[in-house]
Parts: structure tokens; sequence; C-alpha cells
DNA sequence: CTGGATCCATGATGATACTG
DNA sequence: CAGTATCATCATGGATCCAG
């Protein structure tokens, strides 16, 4: 024990944002749970849709996920080894969520690399 | 430098949702922007409404979101001094994602709560 | 060969004290 | 009031090892 204790436990500080972000937040959960929305997924069919993901990070979040009770884990016992990770009944309900996510994302990127390149270069001349 | 660098700085990994959390994710930020959705604050106004966040926290991730300009910053020079924080008009576009978080707390907080229990009793008797 | 655990390094976040 | 500085802790990354 002692790893993979994300999320604080207490879940609430007055604000029902901090439950959701506890949830869904973390730089990883929200993009496993997207990829997960569009059906289910074996491990390492995860790891090759975010590369730069960490076996032991997907590990734990997906750990925490199933604690939360957004995401089922199946195991077929067979050789080679298969197991597939899908969201719950209940994870389906973050859908909503998700794919705002995604559009904002898909509007906004370039802004987003633009807003920063200009206020970095603002900030090296004063 | 080495300090408040939150955010990737690549934004993308080939996923949408990626750059969305890079903007609101982390542990503060969708909180920090859902309270600011309902108007500007000040500081301390912030630091009343988070209880547990710390100083140090609050001012650094008002930093990044104002760099990638989704909140602005604006300072009156008075004794005692006083800054206020706003969405600006591309922040106000993250609302319907905030709005859709805060629902959903509200609406499965107590699911949450249970779940992790009886995932955690489950653990226990293995 | 797939899924996952362990050990150690780094980066993000927390606690407290202090300043214009 | 609105921060900054410094130090401690926890989450995350990287490499490697283990089980089926």
């Amino acid at each position: 024990m002692s790893d993979a204790a994300n999320h604080t436990g207490v879940v609430n500080a007055g604000c029902p944002v901090t439950v959701t972000v506890d949830v869904i937040g973390g730089k990883w959960k929200g993009v496993i749970l997207y990829h997960l929305s569009s059906g289910a997924k074996r491990f390492n069919e995860l790891r090759r849709l975010m590369p730069s993901i960490t076996q032991r990070m997907l590990t734990l979040q997906l750990r925490e996920l199933e604690v939360d009770g957004v995401v089922h884990r199946e195991i077929y016992r067979e050789i080679p080894p298969k197991v597939e990770y899908s969201l719950t009944s209940f994870g389906e309900t973050l859908k909503p969520i998700l794919f705002m996510m995604r559009d904002w994302g898909i509007k906004n990127e370039e802004v987003i690399v633009t807003n920063r390149n200009t206020m970095l270069d603002a900030g090296r001349e004063e």
C-alpha cells in the first residue's frame, strides 16, 4: 500500500466540482476514460493509444477508476493472458463531460499554443 | 524556473482530451475556474472559497491559467492592495464543462463515497 | 509474450514563515 | 492584502524484475 492513493479520501471540500475532479482528475484519468468511451480496450491497447504513459501509471490509474466504480476489469484466463477494461454503466455517465473536453480540445488547441508562446515572450522582455 | 511548470509544454500527445486536461487539469484549476465562473473574485476571496488550498498553490495555478489565457488578472494600485481575477472571454468557453462537472459531482457524490468504501472493504478480506 | 510489481529519481504539491 | 521563499512530502516517471 501507500502507493496509488491519488484521491483525497474526503472527496469533498464544500465544492461539487472537487468531487468530479477527484474522480476524473490527475494527469491521465480523463484520457483513459475517453479512450474507453469508444469501447472496451485491452491493457496494451491503451498503452498504444497513450504512448507517453508508463505501465506503472496506467495500472495505478485503472485501479483507482475501478475503485470509484467507473471502470470494469474483465480477466480472460487464456494463453496468452488477456485483460479488458471498459466503462461501467456508472462510468458511462461521464461521457458528456469527456466529449465536451474532447471538443474543447479540438477547437482550442491552436489558441492554447499561441497564448502560451505570447505570454512567455511577453515575460521575457520585462 | 523549475517550479510551477505544470503543463506538459507540448500540449498534445495525439489526443484532444489531453489538451483540455493540460489547461483545466491538476488538483485545483477546475475548482478555481468554477468559482470564477460566477464572477470576478479577489485573491483572498478565492482562498475562503477553497479553504484547503495553500497561498502558494493558488498563486501558481492562477499564473498558469493566466498564461493559458483563460484567466485575467486586474491589479488595483490602492492601499490596501487589491487584485481581482476573472475569466477571460476565452475562459468563458470552459463554462459548459465546468457546469457539467459541478452537476455530475452533485448527483454522484454519495455514489462515489459508497463505491470507495465497498471496494476497500472487498479488498480487505481477500 | 502480456499484465503487473518493485526500486529509485524527478517533479508537483503542501506547510510555514516572511515581505512590499 | 496579496503575495514570495524555503523546506518537506507526495504523485509521477523510468528502468527493471516477476508471474502466468
